[in-house]
DNA sequence: TTTATTATTCTCTGACAGTAAATGATTTCT
DNA sequence: AGAAATCATTTACTGTCAGAGAATAATAAA
């Protein structure tokens, strides 16, 4: 027995004090509510209407047992209407993880715009450069620099490449010496970044030769702002993005080499848990995403 | 979709944190289950749930959704253990309606025995000869003094006849003289109880003979109680149940007459709405009237 | 690695919810 | 008064759907 559509219609029948107005209000023929009563009836083991074909009443029992499914149905109701407004505008708390230096390079700047563009919308930013699990810890999405994730039964959608440089000061180079080839690479100071693929084997390409160069560093750091200050500093060289020295190689502070070899590459993912039933402030995050990095991807020319 | 089971589901799942589990909690198949959800969640639009196969957690519409969605299940699973006690014990309220005098006679001394055998049950007994509307005006059960309503849809059991003798004072008749056959009738007052099926034509039956005497009278009056004071006060005569003059015969103050024709008989029925799920209120009363009106036999011989 | 558990998909089947037509009962209209 | 209308219910009947079983994919633990 469907025992919802049951209560429903005992609860129709009872407002209206017919079983043929509570079918008309219902769509349901005559004889499905009949049953429908008599079954619930049945169920009880208790008559709730009392009933000749020309009149009705609600026996003690079934007043009594109208309240309580009343309250029943009407908390199962109010239940829907507060999930209408979050399947349909981005409302609620957003729980977004990402790595510290993409959310300061790519996002920081414009989220505050973003959320007085969803006034309704919180967001919780967990900057951790760490790969969170994103179930366990109730993420609603994930920004990720790895690639091999495809794997998960996650989702993950592209966000955009970030191209490494190879730099360093103008002076390291000019004491040590400007690499030609990758393999110069092995007098130098390496700076270690360890997340990525890319951490202990730097990778360079042209013309479908491969050099790969075992990275021995002294100085290992995990975030590419640390990195980018010990090669301000001269420390050394390093893989960086691009896009974080941007500036420094304008304005001369950093230098690349090596410009002629493809190096190492982050792709970006946001990864959430599915997509279907997709809520509407994980989509309108993800769209605000997309456009940062495709602005992002401008900005890199 | 049986969206009872549904969310049944849901909130077992939520409770359990593990599909498999709330299967076997539930007695259903991890299919089941899934389908459950799955179905749920594209009634709603809204994830729910963010799964994976080894870790579930809701989501914050999960959560919202789920609060209510208990306090409605508790809403309903209340109306049914509030139901249970009514299905299995006399409890509530009785309604009852009974003619006046049927009442007095039959049951208003032991009513007091018969609820405090019931320490949960109330009654309402309503004294009139009207012939009520159950289900109208809401009464569990009814006593009549009609045979013919066999043809409603109501339930009707039948508790005892009650036979009629023709009487008046001793003095009454020595004045007036005593009938000898129903014809004599004709001759006296006729004192007329307007309630029953014998009101305007008074039948007497000896030997496969029927007699009709018309009733002419200057004085009805709707409460046999009302007829037997007349009576008593030597008005004229006129047809009682036996019971309602009992004592008057044994102490002389009336006498029968015409004792060797057989005439009218009231028989009275229990009336209730319907045999299906009766209320143990309702069979209780019932077994007591029963009980009520064979020990009343007993005390008619 | 293997093994075990979990969620999901697919296919299939029995049950069942609903409809239409017919019946019985009662009220209201003419 | 009778006729018409409305109502609840019963009886077949049908399309749908909820659930089980087997197979698959993904993950965790041993």
């Amino acid at each position: 027995m469907d025992r919802f559509t049951a209560l429903r219609v005992f609860r129709q029948v009872a407002e209206q004090g017919s079983f043929a107005e509570a079918g008309r209000k219902l769509g349901l023929s005559p004889p499905a509510i009949s049953k429908n009563i008599a079954e619930l009836e049945a169920h009880l083991g208790v008559r709730l209407i009392n009933r000749t074909t020309r009149r009705m009443a609600l026996t003690e029992e079934g007043k009594t047992y109208l309240e309580h499914v009343s309250r029943g149905l009407d908390a199962l109701i109010e239940g829907e209407t507060a999930l209408s407004s979050a399947r349909s505008s981005p409302v609620g708390t957003l729980r977004v993880s990402a790595p510290m230096t993409v959310a300061l390079i790519r996002l920081s700047e414009a989220i505050p715009e973003f959320l007085s563009r969803h006034p309704d919308l919180r967001l919780e930013l967990h900057l951790d450069d760490r790969r969170v699990d994103i179930i366990r810890e109730g993420f609603d999405l994930a920004i990720r620099g790895y690639s091999n994730l495809e794997d998960s039964s996650l989702i993950a959608r592209k966000l955009g490449v970030m191209s490494h440089v190879l730099c360093a000061t103008p002076s390291y180079f000019a004491t040590h010496g400007k690499p030609q080839t990758p393999s110069d690479l092995a007098k130098l100071d390496h700076i270690r970044f360890p997340h990525g693929p890319n951490a202990d084997i730097w990778e360079f390409r042209k013309d479908g030769q491969i050099e790969r160069i075992a990275v021995a560093t002294r100085y290992s750091v995990s975030s590419s702002l640390a990195v980018r200050d010990a090669l301000r500093a001269g420390f050394g060289v390093s893989l960086i993005p691009h896009q974080y020295v941007e500036k420094d190689l304008q304005e001369g502070r950093l230098e690349t080499a090596l410009d002629t070899w493809r190096t190492a590459e982050v792709t970006h993912y946001a990864v959430y848990p599915s997509r279907q039933h997709l809520a509407p402030k994980i989509r309108a995050f993800l769209d605000f995403l997309v456009r940062q990095f495709a602005y992002g991807r401008i900005a890199d020319r």
